[in-house]
DNA sequence: GCCAACGTTGGC
DNA sequence: GCCAACGTTGGC
């Protein structure tokens, strides 16, 4: 028996990798995640799980597109890259420190479904919902089978 | 193991 | 550009 698909939430900077970067290179290993609570997080991704993903940093942060987990977690290897800015002295290859996952582009929204707008509807995401909690950082972060529908439902339709 | 200093994230 | 929040580092 299959596990059920689980749902998650990437943050990226549309300046840096954006929706339509994703778009445009279908798959993309999303190398240079070096936070242990996000590791661990794509650690436990498995191919074919949704994912959001979402703008920070930018002018209207929200989620601008949905993907699909595309891997099992593997070793990023930009951490033994000495000419990467992701380089990581301390990791080694019997022991790798940082994982990644590939993340396939599946549709990018017609419009953003913004951080305002997931504000505005707090209470149907429950206080855990770590997005929307002060001072969060997290760039991947889980999302409940429920919390995944009741965002959708905030979709602007074209 | 504590905690201050420091660097980074990310909304505004 | 500001600054609050948070993770990491390193001295003790």
């Amino acid at each position: 028996m299959s596990p059920p698909r689980r749902y998650w939430l990437m943050k990226t900077e549309p300046d840096t990798f954006s929706i339509d970067d994703l778009q445009r290179v279908g798959t993309e290993p999303w190398n240079g995640v070096r936070n242990y609570q996000a590791r661990n997080h794509m650690r436990a991704m498995r191919p074919g799980d949704g994912v959001f993903l979402y703008h920070s940093s930018c002018a209207v942060p929200g989620i601008a597109g949905l993907a699909t987990v595309a891997s099992e977690a593997y070793p990023d290897p930009t951490q033994f890259d000495r000419k990467s800015d992701y380089f990581d002295e301390k990791s080694t290859r019997e022991d790798p420190r940082w994982s990644l996952v590939d993340v396939k582009f599946d549709r990018k929204l017609a419009q953003p479904i913004t951080l305002e707008e997931i504000k505005a509807h707090a209470e149907d995401f429950g206080e855990e919902f770590p997005l929307i909690r002060r001072g969060n950082r997290l760039s991947v972060l889980p999302v409940t089978a429920a919390q995944w529908k009741q965002l959708l439902k905030l979709e602007k339709r074209a």
